[in-house]
RNA sequence: GGGUCGUUAGCUCAGCGGUAGAGCACUCGGCUUUUAACCGAUUGGUCCUGAGUUCGAAUCUCAGACGACCCA
């Protein structure tokens, strides 16, 4: 054959999609001379003597290959074994490149009527099972290109979750939003509720941590006048791995001066239907046998609203924690020790009992000022901040806040945190004096927004776990030995 | 952290105390309309690891590793 196993390149005249659209009326039995070129994976080979039939996928999707003796002895007069090499020495699994011409077979299949081939990049490896494909859930998660190869549904998942994260990035830059980038080493992790992973910098001798949130520096970025700021990018958070939570994920936070919690209600159900629509073509999609409709509006209802509806406690009847828990364990309620106040045990009579049933988008709002250190105290609600957490198939799927922009009150509101921290709650969150510093600046009123990109994702493709959206997702080495 | 299930050929799996199996893939032979091609032949194993019970363990017991799911 006189070239070795691995091409230095191939020029494809199509994409197999678009000679399977371009040639749909040809008929049984028919030939057209156009000139093709194709190129990908041989999945399937039938070889039958002095003809045979390959079906070649490249990434749009499979065309068969019609390969007779006679045709390609004409064609290939400087390779008399033209036919032999191709059926001896090309593999399921390898890449090759073809041209020839049209030709649909007697059984209705378009096919490329082969009249050179080359091999382009010889598998070494033997392909998956053809009929059962990759089962094996952790083969797919750590060998992901194998699960790519023979799995369209997999292939289409990494596809939607592209387009919906570009179709985001281009919804916010139409609006006048600007994405700037952020630190991911940081020195004083902030902006959630979670342990960081640590590291550390050799020339300054710096320990660091990698950011648990964008939100700190974003906010800075609206200090520093930028009115629309938004980050789409890798977040980290030390903790368990479950088919919600993977340790490394991708969030975007959406800052919008002169805007409040309402105006992000707004933002968010417009983004998250419009990007439904881009990536399902529908604003109703089917997740695990459930119907979920996005259209706008949704149900915006307040977080006390809903623990008396499912547990009939009123929380704004309560003054101690005392008559709270006993309340809750009347009701069967588990009552942690963490939950030190009203509000907490509000948080978790709500985590227990409602959160799991929120199947249709729903906008819970005005949370407990405990559980949000960086929300602004609600406008007429005391001892409550205007904060939402959007909830979609019983998953926290994005999370809101008129920002808190007064510093003293910031101030204030993270060192109790620094308290809690020092009581024993690991992920409770610190003072931040630069992130202070910038607020005593001034900082206009505004309205910020996180999405849980992961999560969006998940519900887009119909995906149970959260590793089916991640392309390789954190797993455990295989056993050293 | 707790529970349930799983780990056997490259892939998908069966076998559940008495010689390690099937289909596909690979290799070889045959075949000009197949598409899970077909027909014939060959090849392929640390039955996850370790200990125990037994005349005998892939199979039973215990411990461990890894994974999936559920619960916290």
């Amino acid at each position: 054959m006189g070239q070795g196993p691995y091409a230095l390149r191939f020029d494809p005249s199509h994409r197999t999609v678009e000679l399977q659209q371009a040639h749909a009326d040809l008929a049984n039995g028919e030939e057209r001379d156009v000139a093709v070129a194709v190129a990908g994976r041989v999945m399937t080979r039938r070889v039958m003597g002095k003809l045979a039939f390959f079906t070649l996928a490249d990434e749009t999707g499979p065309i068969q290959l019609f390969i007779e003796k006679a045709t390609l002895s004409a064609s290939m007069p400087d390779d008399p074994e033209a036919f032999a090499h191709i059926t001896s020495l090309v593999d399921a699994g390898d890449l090759i490149g073809v041209q020839g011409t049209l030709r649909r077979t007697d059984r209705g299949e378009l096919s490329v009527k082969v009249k050179s081939w080359q091999m382009l990049s010889k598998s070494l490896q033997p392909l998956p099972d053809k009929w059962h494909g990759l089962s094996d859930v952790e083969k797919r998660y750590r060998q992901r290109y194998l699960d790519l190869i023979v799995s369209p549904d997999t292939r289409e998942t990494f596809r939607r979750r592209a387009v919906a994260v570009s179709a985001i990035r281009r919804w916010l830059d139409e609006r006048g939003f600007l994405e700037i980038e952020t630190p991911v080493l940081q020195s004083v992790p902030g902006g959630a509720d979670a342990r960081p992973f640590e590291t550390h910098h050799n020339a300054l001798d710096l320990p660091l941590t990698l950011r648990i949130a964008t939100e700190l520096h974003l906010k800075r970025l609206v200090v520093g006048g930028f009115e629309r700021v938004y980050e789409l990018g890798r977040i980290f958070r030390n903790e368990g791995i479950s088919t919600r939570h993977n340790p490394e994920f991708t969030s975007i936070e959406v800052y919008q001066a002169y805007a409040d919690y309402n105006d992000m209600m707004d933002l968010t159900e417009q983004l998250i239907a419009h990007v439904c629509q881009q990536v399902c073509g529908s604003t109703t999609i089917r997740y695990q046998g459930n119907e979920i409709d996005l259209t706008p509006p949704w149900r915006r209802v307040t977080m006390h609203e809903l623990v008396k509806e499912a547990t009939g406690l009123d929380f704004t009847a309560f003054i101690s924690r005392a008559e709270v828990a006993e309340a809750m364990e009347a009701k069967g309620l588990a009552v942690p020790a963490l939950a030190d106040s009203v509000g907490r045990l509000l948080v978790e009579a709500f985590e227990q009992t409602v959160e799991a049933d929120l199947i249709q988008p729903t906008f819970v709002i005005d949370y407990p000022v405990e559980n949000s250190p960086l929300a602004r105290a609600h406008r007429s609600k005391p001892g409550l901040v205007e904060r939402f957490e959007l909830f979609i198939v019983g998953r926290e799927t994005a999370n809101a806040f008129s920002e808190l922009i007064d510093p003293v009150d910031q101030r204030q509101r993270l060192e109790a945190q620094m308290a809690r921290k020092a009581a024993g709650d690991d992920e409770a969150q610190q003072v931040d004096e630069d992130f202070i510093q910038a607020l005593e600046v001034g900082m206009p009123p505004t309205g910020g927004l996180g999405i849980g990109i992961d999560r969006l994702v998940m519900l887009l493709t119909d995906s149970p776990s959260i590793r089916d959206v991640i392309a390789f997702p954190l797993l455990r080495p295989e056993s050293v030995n």
